[in-house]
DNA sequence: GTCTATACAGTGATAGAC
DNA sequence: GTCTATCACTGTATAGAC
């Protein structure tokens, strides 16, 4: 009962490994970026000797790939739902600004960002990857609200895609270039709230139905 | 006189070495971010040995540092200028719009935000610097001029610093994201001037004085 | 001031014992 | 499958000749 029984008998890791590394992985890649990060430093994080973490990912490109593969699914967040349908159109408009805003600003978004602009320029297709199924899915999501709002006449009918873009542009304003950037005034909680409320607003005067 | 007149005597470089040596690291640094760029590399395109390097910059981070520095002032080019006073206001919106994106688009500016990002968690003083020097200084300029067609009247009074935030907000829509994150379709000419000229005729509707 | 040569720590990746 | 020990290599930084 050598092998299998011995792993079956370490009972203090009811979890697979191969996440468990990955879970490591994750953590030193947003903390120090892709190259300053060495797979001595994500073994030792994942308590694992460096050999083992060499079985499940052949290579730190590919160990790296896999973490950007699971970061883009952190979009599919309940960012825009809680929606009922008697709500005023500028205080669902305020709702989501608000939501998307605090994503985009949240320690966790503001590092994959990093880590992934980062590597952008040498892995482009993780770039890609990583766009289309996070960035993109929020504003599929976005647009479809957008697009209802317009149809019923809430809003003025135009292009629910380029108006969803525009109202993430309004309501991000230069608060996610700070974070980004590691500039930290300007991101008090009275400021962020002002200029989300100002991007709504400044979209409501645009696509407001004629007349009102 | 042996050092002196040694140093006058060496006329193939009439430039200084230290510039010589910030150009390549520049290059460098730019290509393949901080920490994958060796000095090794960056004396061997500087054509200079590392330890004459080291003389001119103590260590990697001072170097880093004077590249981030020296990179801020692309920003102080003549990006609003050209302005005509009979011109209409949505021409000069329009023309704005596209020197900012232009210029954001651009690879050596998409390239600097990647290294300044990449590292701003790490040197956070890096990136205020790179902000306030760089980004702030272009908001101050279409500040002023949105200022202007405001006391004009050409513009519905409102707060200026907000309205220029916004309306590069609009111009810029995914775009930036999308060449920060390598993303090239979705980045031809053509898409990128739709979504320019959208951003400003929403701009316009919002900033239009009443009872046009 | 500039070079060659090198010290010394740390890198990604692997071999072999268990 | 997992570990320890080690490989070949590259990194930053410096000493010493000129």
């Amino acid at each position: 009962m050598p092998s299998k029984t011995a792993a079956a008998l370490s009972p203090s890791r009811p979890e697979d490994k191969a996440a468990q590394i990955l879970r490591a992985a994750r953590e030193e890649f947003l903390r120090h970026g892709y190259a300053a990060t060495s797979m001595d430093a994500v073994a030792l994080s994942a308590k694992v000797s460096k050999a083992t973490l060499y079985v499940y990912y052949g290579s730190k490109r590919d160990l790296f790939a896999a973490v950007i593969q699971q970061e883009r699914d952190r979009y599919a967040g309940s960012m825009l739902s809680g929606e009922s349908g008697r709500e005023p159109i500028e205080a669902k408009l305020l709702r989501f600004g608000r939501n998307i805003v605090d994503f985009l600003l949240s320690a966790d978004t503001i590092a994959s960002y990093r880590m992934v602009m980062g590597e952008a320029g040498r892995l482009p297709e993780l770039g890609e990857t990583f766009f289309s199924n996070g960035p993109v899915k929020l504003l599929d999501r976005l647009e479809e609200c957008i697009d209802n709002a317009m149809r019923s006449g809430t809003l003025r009918r135009d292009d629910a895609r380029c108006a969803a873009e525009q109202l993430i542009g309004l309501v991000r304003g230069d608060l996610q270039l700070r974070a980004l950037l590691g500039v930290t005034d300007g991101l008090s909680r009275s400021r962020m709230d002002a200029v989300i409320r100002a991007g709504v607003e400044t979209f409501y005067r645009a696509y407001r139905p004629a007349g009102r």
